[in-house]
DNA sequence: TCTATTTCAGACAAAAATGTCCGCTATTAT
DNA sequence: ATAATAGCGGACATTTTTGTCTGAAATAGA
């Protein structure tokens, strides 16, 4: 479904949004441990999230990331946009070039609507309540 | 979404659906072209479908590849699960070593509903329904 | 029987995704 | 100023996915 960056991705935003309430700017090193992922990968993968806008970064000693928008205003399909890019959303089930409903793929009909209900649990997935689940400890991050 | 190897094999399930109405069995060279795959890469797939048990296989001259069974009792979920496996029907979103509503992942609430729906529309995706639209010239395998 | 055709199996190759390393730059604290 | 810390950028390495090639095995038809 996503690529291993995106969920690396989700998971140190995550993770993020849910220790930067309490303890400020987070550093790779804190987040790769708590999402347990490698951390030079990680660290590609914060810069691109940086690049994209969703986190701001500051060098140096207290360094790390942190949201650049509050939590409550962050979904998961900003995210996954950002890393995987818009395939998920746009593209074809059977792979064409494109998804176009004029000249659809004998999938198209019945995937495009799951594909959209896809996309709108992504849109309806904020990170703050997210944040709140891990906090509360009725959801995780490892396993 | 799929893996490429996964579009091929719904494509080329698809075709062999539709044209072996008709003309009987199809071989490797007439599927490559009519669902513009790569041959060789396509015979490996067709290869696992085999073995699979979704379809058969027959050599020599007038072989080709049919459907194992009518195209009205096979649906989409088969195929990917024989060529993808079942990772995209049970697999966790944010990628933890299993999904388990147990001990969920932020974003299993949500997400499970979605893959659950997903998995629906894919079991109900049958070979025959979308032969039918391509006959019909509602739907293509190319662009 | 002989030949042409087609799938099968395994080795090989190329490309993409995943992951690591190292030196550089920016920043903080002493 | 200087040293220590933490992210950045680019090169490099590994693994997986995607794709190719070749020869063998099976089969139909002349
Ligand atoms: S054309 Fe294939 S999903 Fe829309
Ligand atoms: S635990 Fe992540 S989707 Fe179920």
């Amino acid at each position: 479904m996503f690529s291993k960056s995106c969920e690396y991705g989700i998971r140190a935003m995550i993770h993020i949004a849910q220790q930067q309430e309490t303890t400020g700017r987070v550093s790779l090193k804190d987040i790769a441990r708590e999402i347990d992922s490698p951390e030079a990968f990680t660290g590609k993968i914060l810069q691109t999230l940086t690049r994209e806008g969703l986190l701001n970064s500051l060098k140096g000693p207290t360094g790390g990331f942190e949201l650049a928008r509050e939590a409550g205003k962050i979904n998961l399909a900003e995210i996954v946009l950002a890393v995987d890019g818009d395939n998920l959303f746009n593209g074809c089930a059977l792979g064409l070039s494109t998804c176009d409903s004029e000249k659809p793929c004998p999938a198209h009909e019945k995937f495009a609507i799951v594909r959209d209900e896809l996309t709108l649990m992504l849109r309806t997935s904020i990170l703050d309540e997210m944040a709140m689940g891990l906090k509360n400890g009725v959801s995780f991050l490892t396993r």
